[in-house]
DNA sequence: TATTGTTATACTCTATAACTATA
DNA sequence: TATAGTTATAGAGTATAACAATA
């Protein structure tokens, strides 16, 4: 899975942005899995868990914004983490159409268990780069979300 | 597909590298996709067209240990690429289990388009990022590539 | 009419196991 | 017996279109 390098040449693709993150990005998901192991939770999963935690009472339609899913794709995620117990889900008060979300006692622990496998898996697969370039790696990857096409 | 902030809190999201590397890895993706309509070729495409490219006469295990694509992947892939007319394949003269690749004019063509739109695609979405930052980004991301467990 | 969530569906990417033919 | 490529298959992520209920 890791990037194999027996002196076979790149060419360009070694200078490009995409190919990297591309790359680097699918090593990660891979590590992420394996540190969420037995959990049932996935990046997409924590994801979702994560933006209830932080915005309690936020319907389906606004946690995929947060996210970049689709509405029709949250349908199977949110099935998921109920089918799991981790999360509540009532008609809005405000809007009979819309649902809203709660994480539940068990979705909390799973969050607190989720950030400290997190945190361990980030901090062992970025060993070698200091937090100042943990954070420039951020600053330049949010820069990109930034910029990227609606 | 853009990164939403329409208010809605990320939490401790937004401090993951993995997050980030998510996140903008698919938006750089779609908009690759957005540049190569019509030519047919994605972004694994890209990456075995351009191996090939670079490493004329490789195998094709070789090829997919290059870009971290299993063997049983790779059939798929190759055959695109055959009946697309942009690859010729034949039998290792050293090795008759194995296949041997080599660029049509058809297939160097399709590089060389590909090398301009990806150029860019990267350009454009990547005009917040100064040449300093673009290499900073690319060298951290190689590091996390180093990095990654086999 | 527009929006929230749903269903159905399809394509791509990735992963594993078992097979064949050569080495 | 090991390796190169193949087949079959399954899980996951993401995309579009059409629908029901509510606004």
């Amino acid at each position: 899975m890791a990037a194999e390098d027996d002196g076979i040449a790149l060419g360009p693709l070694d200078t490009f942005v995409g190919y990297h993150m591309r790359r680097s990005s699918a090593l990660m998901a891979a590590d992420f899995n394996a540190a969420m192991a037995g959990t049932g939770i996935r990046q997409v999963l924590f994801g979702v868990l994560s933006i209830i935690a932080a915005n309690p009472g936020i319907n389906q339609g606004r946690i995929g914004a947060a996210l970049g899913i689709q509405r029709a794709n949250m349908v199977t995620l949110i099935n998921e983490l109920m089918d799991a117990g981790f999360i509540l889900r009532t008609v809005s008060p405000e809007d009979r159409r819309a649902f809203v979300f709660q994480l539940t006692d068990l979705g909390s622990a799973a969050v607190a268990d989720g950030l400290a496998r997190i945190r361990r898996h980030e901090d062992r697969l970025l060993a070698g780069l200091s937090s100042a370039e943990r954070e420039t790696l951020i600053t330049l990857l949010k820069r990109i979300e930034a910029a990227a096409p609606a």
